[in-house]
DNA sequence: ACAGTGATTGCGATAACCGCAATAAATCAG
DNA sequence: CTGATTTATTGCGGTTATCGCAATCACTGT
């Protein structure tokens, strides 16, 4: 690897204009530079490009082809240079966005068409997974996960939205079990719990009135990474789930499961965009996030 | 126009090794120049290239665009200044030779022959003309002139081989006009000269055995910048020519033209290779200068 | 949780660079 | 042919940038 392109685009000046001192007037530099440089080139190549006359310069038979070789390659590069620029400035490129599974099929859609309705130019490529996605490695631009406060101080995230939680059974396990009336009550009982957010078998309940918070240990029941089926396993009597309200809207309105101890409030989770660690985002992916804080921000979810 | 290849290199490397630390110890430095000229190409730029990690480097959709861009050109860019050198070491390109008409056809095949049997890569172009061709503008490689001293001392050139000459015209006008025996007597006759080595009508004649240099001024009979025509003239009784031996050699042998005043040498003038302003000559102009000394140089033509 | 590797940054010293002025030289005017 | 002018080059001084070292921070594997 060699470089040197400031001595090609001085010599490159100075063949345009075929003079030093009007090539120096050209870069905005002393003549005096240029011959410096030029000169330098010349002696790195151990080949005479010019043939200098006081009055005149002329290229010899060496410069004419390496400034017919080099003076494309100098505007590509220059003009790759330009073109790089609007990856910052323009909405283009491929955008790579990973989300749980059961909060995609619940609430992405309506963020995902008002950016595309927006920015039609940029690939979107969603990929619902309640994995933990390796950023870096998978090459995402964003990973939007539902947790608690990030472990890692490091990387870059953004709070979108609080996800309210609700403790929720069936009403048949209701009465096979009986309803817990206090946390003290949850440790008879089987818990169904989300793998990513599963504290060792310990719920933390906040009491909304005094706001003590009581950890409760609880049998393990079962853990899932998806919401879904957690929420259809409690509608089949298989335990108490602690839910996102978003999972649970139908189900509670239908009256297949109820909230249990709605005076205590789990630990507040967030639905969070996570970042690769970029100094600045590039354009489409500032735009996309402005789309889900738009339709998902603020209120919770 | 814009340049900063290093910054493109460092670049480059890093994105090749996915790390600082390779990359710096494959192109030499320390990580911490590579860290700086890395940030300071993408400040420029606007945009994040590469997005890092301490145990990962990983590029963005701009840096991958970016190097696929730029990789090629600066493959290109470094086989061009690669390639550029050939021209110093290797015997390619075209040469353009300037000769005295006169002059190339008798003397000038020999070498030719041998230049063009060594090296048959070069395309060697042949001007033959009397007039003093304009190395610069006319793009010449060499110009080969009959002269004396070169008047400009900053041009380069090189001294091939001394040009005898002889004073001779035909016995028809001797038995006409009378044999000179002494410089004085050529006062009475008439000047076939050469343009390029009149000086103002005076020939300087030295004596070989006093030393002594006579200036003889003589009727300016016909001036031509054509040695062979000259000879013809003189060969058809018009007059007193100086010219050089190798013009003369036939007629001389033929007894249609006879020497005079042997004792009595003209200035002495040499076979003189002109160059443009080259600081070092080319491989093949090396060369074929070599081919010329070689066959025309040390013996006088 | 800890150790190790790797990217970054502050700092100090060195070197490179730039512009100015003087020099040499080639072309133009008279 | 000689003087004048423009132009490339080079020495020099001051400023700037650059480089490497060491310390810091942070991510990853054990």
């Amino acid at each position: 690897m060699t470089g040197h392109a400031e001595q090609i685009t001085a010599f490159l000046a100075v063949a345009a204009e075929h003079s030093f001192a009007r090539a120096a007037k050209s870069l905005g530099v002393a003549p005096s530079s240029v011959t410096r440089t030029v000169s330098e080139l010349e002696a790195r190549l151990g080949v005479q490009l010019l043939v200098r006359t006081t009055r005149r310069v002329s290229l010899t038979q060496a410069g004419t082809a390496f400034r017919a070789q080099v003076e494309p390659l100098m505007a590509g590069l220059a003009q790759a240079q330009n073109d790089v620029r609007a990856f910052q400035t323009t909405l283009t490129g491929t955008l790579r966005v990973s989300a749980p599974l059961s909060f995609g099929l619940h609430r992405l859609s309506a963020p995902l068409i008002s950016f595309r309705d927006a920015t039609p130019d940029v690939d979107l490529q969603i990929s619902l997974t309640d994995r933990f996605v390796d950023i870096l490695t998978e090459d995402f631009d964003m990973a939007l996960r539902i947790s608690g406060a990030p472990s890692d101080l490091s990387t870059i995230w953004r709070k979108i939205a609080p996800v309210p939680r609700s403790l929720v059974a069936s009403p048949n396990y209701l009465a096979q079990h009986g309803t817990p009336q206090t946390p003290g009550d949850l440790t008879a009982h089987t818990a169904l719990a989300y793998t990513h957010l599963a504290n060792g078998n310990v719920w933390q309940l906040t009491s909304a009135a005094s706001g003590l918070t009581e950890p409760v240990r609880i049998k393990a029941g079962l853990t899932c990474d998806n919401g879904d089926l957690l929420a259809q396993l409690a509608q089949a009597d298989q335990g108490i789930a602690l839910l996102p309200d978003f999972l649970l809207r139908d189900a509670i309105a239908a009256g297949t499961l109820v909230r249990l101890l709605p005076g205590w409030n789990p630990p507040e989770i967030w639905l969070t965009a996570f970042f690769p660690p970029y100094r600045r985002l590039p354009a489409a992916l500032d735009r996309f996030t402005a789309c889900v804080v738009t339709a998902l921000g603020g209120t919770p979810l």
